[in-house]
RNA sequence: GCCUUGGUGGCGGAACUGGUAGACGCGCUGGAUUCAAAAUCCAGUUCUUUCGGGAGUGUGGGUUCGAUUCCCACCCAAGGUACCA
């Protein structure tokens, strides 16, 4: 019979299900351990081969954390809103919970078969209302705090209410909109109810505002700055374009310091977060404010080099700045309206494309220089972005190169304020010590980080400007025109939005007819005809009622996507619980994720905005850390490797890969079930599976046709996605897992093959024949071997090095040896198979599981401890004389560090071993490095 | 451009704090077994060679008795980011 992968796994798979093996519990006397993989979204296409790497590994790593004494949580749920389901739904009319209740169950049943370890009385649902209760829950919670600066934590709008009643605004230092007015005690309290509430929305973490967006009028929805690449749509590729809207955002701005200092604490991988700190883009600089000649403003910049502030030879503004139409002079506003009119036309998409084009225009306006009472001209261009810093800029042409070719292109007067340097050519942008600055006032001859501070310093005494911090992050826009997410739980009175209370979630979406924006551009959600809030009744109804005392229209937007999965991990922890998103007890014992595994492109999505809300969370006291996961691991991808037939252009006839040159074919994606390891394709097969091939000739070489390969993304409309099912049919979860792990190490991203799959298998065949070699167990009850004991304890120190290492390629290498060299000792000794099993268990565990049943155990090998390493069967052959011998000969420490070379070489010469090594040759050189190693030059 | 990571046989990839480069697997070659094939087992496999050797971890330098590993400069690839003042 043999090794009967297909029956062992089944068995073991439903024996674990029975016996509820995995099940965590939330009080133990092990210490705990949270082992956390980022949920799939369950799509159509199903599971593919990429999916599961990142599982296999915290599956073993989970397993091995058994074995080794803890109470391990390793959970697994579904990020099930989402927009693929909607766009299904827009196409055939099925209601996305219908499709994404489908997708989970074939997900279920692939992942199952998988034989993780996950306590899937746990799961969660993002797009369950028991689940986005909860997630409307932190809304409101966000919705009922602000962010007080002085004390650098999140506090309750009530707090911040109290403070307005008694002082007004005036000592408030709290993260708001910046158009926020001043205003005393006795002006908060004559402000009507109205006035009082939009104040308060400057306020709160999450507020409306009115704010530019990413639309994209393809998908019908907003985009964030994530969701777009290149300048379209990272779905679908849809051109991208900038619009006016009310939207609901997020003061993630508030917490940038927090964020940026946290990532010192957390093990996360330094290139992810290098990510995070880019994406925060904290930058040190000051402010400096210049008078606008001949009007009352003044001008504030935000410049980083306040240290050229006498290099300024003009001023730049974003065209989009309410301010250019204040202070251009009536002969430049037609040049200047002709300007801004110019800019607002052209889509994101056309400023990239042009970067290199200098653009701008003269407002006819003059700054006066804080320092020097200079007359500066102010002009506009594009190169200013009105959304970062103050949207001006002081531009200083020989200390930055965008100024530099500014001024060159409209002969604006450049000055050099840095001594001994060439600018003829190019601004010096550097900040080396050594160049003094000259031409500069009271700076003259100071060097970059003294003329710092001391003009930070001057401009603070004369109240001309100050030293400030800048942040690239930007508030996130959290409102988004679709159907399938979670329903903002908010009603508007008198144009005002008003919070549902705690007890009326959750707050269910509703059901529509059409997914689709409505025909007057509504999101989805303007098509149910019961969107409305009775605030008598305290419940939901129907939209012909709306009236203006008692019943309002519900909020239209939803959620994005980050919404569920920015708090989804404590869920785990209690998801059940009906009275609260986790209990105290189970966040307090459970307390934060010890090791996350996920892909890097989240980076600045979800692994950002988790850590926003954890720290919020945690700044209102319901949850016990501010940083929810101490380590992460990337996993890499696993891509796709996706084929090409060529069709010679406007005919049916295909050409193989090697005749392509020189004839003007259009490569086509074709299904890579229809080709072989080899690259050939399956002509017959090709024709039947598509219409458009059905007519195909093909031109072949060498009898057959070869395709082109390429390396991409593994995704269904690539036609290059591998399924999992199918290996596991022909070769086991076991072999699969193994061999997932096999491939490389875990980070890096590879293209799938499936060339070493034969490798694994018989690995598993031969451990298989070790325990029956002639199908019947065989094991003796014998001491083992001094070899097979050092053979088992090498093993064991390799296998739970690289495990703790993450180095899972490399300890499967262990695992070959170790099976090679027990073979070849035929050791049947149960002290060595029993352990070795134990060590497996991680990696393979339905074999593993099955081994120690035929050994005559009773439960799960799940449980039992991990072999220790027992130094004292290594035997020490090597402990005081040569290693090897290669043309150098290696000492230890000790040796070297007691001998000098004359009395070594007497002893290599002495040497019987090494007499035979050397082969009769004396050593030409002995060199003896103290405390080192010693080479002998043979 | 900037930031991060990486560059080792025909291929995937090993090599701990500098110490026998190429573990392990695939592929390939030869052999055993078989009527034959599959499966299995054994041996070989960096390149080069006049069989003594010689060269070799992206390129060029440097430190060291000794460098894939450390330092400097450069080239290439992947991912991120971009008129961020």
């Amino acid at each position: 019979m043999g090794y009967n992968f297909q029956e062992i796994e089944q068995k073991w798979q439903q024996n674990w299900a029975e016996s509820k093996t995995f099940q965590a519990s939330n009080s133990s006397d092990k210490p705990k351990y949270y082992i956390l993989d980022m949920f799939p979204y369950p799509s159509g296409a199903g599971l593919h081969v990429g999916h599961p790497l990142g599982y296999i590994a915290s599956d073993i790593y989970a397993r091995y954390k058994r074995h080794t004494g803890f109470n391990v949580l390793h959970p697994q749920g579904y990020d099930s809103f989402g927009l693929p389901a909607e766009q299904y739904a827009i196409q055939t009319g099925q209601h996305p919970e219908l499709t994404t209740r489908t997708n989970i169950a074939r997900y279920r049943e692939q992942l199952d078969r998988l034989g993780f370890s996950f306590d899937w009385s746990r799961e969660v649902r993002t797009s369950d209302p028991n689940f986005y209760r909860w997630t409307q829950w932190i809304f409101l919670q966000l919705f009922h705090s602000y962010y007080d600066k002085n004390e650098d934590k999140a506090k309750l709008i009530t707090d911040l209410i109290t403070v307005f009643e008694q002082e007004g605004n005036l000592n408030v230092q709290a993260e708001c909109a910046t158009s926020t007015a001043a205003f005393t005690a006795k002006d908060w309290n004559s402000f009507s109810e109205e006035q009082q509430q939009l104040i308060l929305l400057d306020y709160r973490l999450t507020y409306i505002s009115e704010t530019e967006v990413n639309w994209c009028a393809e998908l019908g929805t907003v985009l964030a700055n994530d969701e777009i690449v290149n300048g379209v749509s990272e779905r679908g590729g849809f051109p991208v374009t900038k619009k006016k809207m009310k939207q609901w955002s997020m003061r993630i701005g508030a917490y940038a310091e927090r964020l940026l200092q946290g990532l010192e604490t957390i093990d996360w991988p330094e290139s992810l977060k290098e990510m995070q700190r880019n994406w925060i883009g904290k930058s040190v600089g000051a402010l400096v404010r210049f008078p606008v000649e001949n009007h009352g403003t003044s001008l504030e910049v935000f410049t980083t080099r306040p240290d050229t502030l006498f290099g300024v030879t003009f001023m730049t503004l974003a065209p989009e700045l309410d301010l250019v139409q204040e202070i251009t002079t009536p002969e430049q506003k037609e040049a200047v309206d002709a300007y801004i009119e110019r800019t607002t036309q052209r889509t994101e998409r056309d400023r990239m494309a042009d970067v290199k084009t200098i653009s701008g225009v003269f407002t006819g306006a003059y700054a006066i220089h804080p320092l020097t009472q200079e007359r500066i001209p102010i002009w506009i261009g594009d190169y200013v972005l009105a959304g970062y810093g103050t949207g001006a800029v002081m531009a200083v042409p020989c200390g930055d190169q965008r100024d530099y070719a500014f001024a060159k292109h409209f002969a604006i007067p450049i000055k050099n304020i840095f001594a001994d340097t060439d600018i003829s050519e190019e601004a010096y942008s550097d900040k080396n010590a050594g160049v003094k600055l000259q031409d500069s006032g009271f700076l003259n001859g100071l060097e970059y980080t003294e003329a710092m501070t001391t003009v930070i310093a001057h401009l603070e005494k004369t109240q001309t400007g100050e030293g400030t911090i800048n942040y690239r992050l930007r508030d996130a826009i959290f409102s988004r025109q679709r159907y399938w997410g979670e329903p903002i739980p908010m009603y508007y009175k008198n144009g005002l939005p008003v919070p549902l209370e705690e007890k009326h979630l959750p707050l269910e979406l509703p059901k529509v007819e059409n997914y689709l924006p409505t025909a007057d551009g509504a999101p989805p959600l303007g098509n149910a005809t019961e969107w409305a809030w009775d605030t008598q009744k305290e419940k939901v109804v129907s939209n012909d009622l709306i009236d203006q005392e008692i019943i309002f229209p519900l909020e239209m937007n939803t959620m994005p996507g980050w919404a569920g999965s920015s708090w989804y991990f404590y869920r785990y922890m209690d998801a059940t619980n009906a009275d609260s998103f986790v209990s105290k007890e189970a966040a307090a014992y459970w307390q934060d994720v010890d090791l996350y595994l996920g892909g890097s492109e989240h980076a600045t999505g979800h692994l950002l905005y988790s850590r926003f809300w954890q720290k919020f969370l945690f700044d209102q006291g319901h949850l016990p850390v501010e940083e929810y996961a101490k380590k992460l691991i990337n996993q890499g991808m696993i891509l796709g490797s996706s084929a090409f037939v060529y069709r010679k252009k406007g005919t049916q006839q295909y050409l193989s890969k090697g005749l392509i040159d020189g004839e003007e074919v259009e490569p086509i994606r074709v299904d890579v079930s229809l080709v072989n390891a080899s690259n050939e394709l399956d002509c017959e097969a090709l024709k039947k599976w598509q219409p458009q091939f059905s007519e195909a000739s093909f031109v072949l070489e060498a009898e057959v046709y070869n395709v082109g390969r390429e390396v991409e993304k593994m995704s269904k409309s690539k036609y290059n996605v591998v399924n999992p099912d199918q290996i596991c049919e022909d070769f086991g979860a076991d072999t699969l897992r193994m061999y997932e792990m096999f491939l490389g190490p875990i980070e890096q991203a590879k293209p799938w093959n499936t060339a070493g799959m034969s490798g694994v298998y018989s690995f598993l065949k031969k451990t298989w024949k070790l325990f029956l070699p002639a199908n019947e167990l065989f094991v003796s009850e014998e001491n083992p071997s001094p070899e097979s004991l050092k053979t088992l304890h090498q093993t064991i120190k390799k296998v739970t090095e690289d495990i703790e290492n993450f180095s899972f390629n490399t300890c499967i290498s262990a695992f070959m040896i170790c099976v090679n060299e027990l073979s070849a000792q035929k050791c049947n000794q149960r002290a060595i198979l029993e352990p070795f099993t134990i060590l497996l268990s991680p990696f393979a565990p339905h074999i593993a599981e099955e081994l120690w049943s035929l050994l005559g155990h009773k439960g799960s090998i799940s449980q039992v401890d991990f072999p220790v390493f027992d130094e004292k069967f290594l035997v020490e052959s090597t402990k005081n004389y040569p290693i090897s011998f290669n043309g150098k000969m290696r000492f230890t420490r000790e040796l070297a560090l007691d001998l000098s070379a004359k009395e070594i070489e007497k002893i290599i010469l002495a040497d019987e071993q090494t007499q035979e090594q050397l082969q009769g040759r004396t050593p030409k050189k002995v060199i003896v490095v103290p405390g080192k190693i010693i080479n002998i030059v043979g």
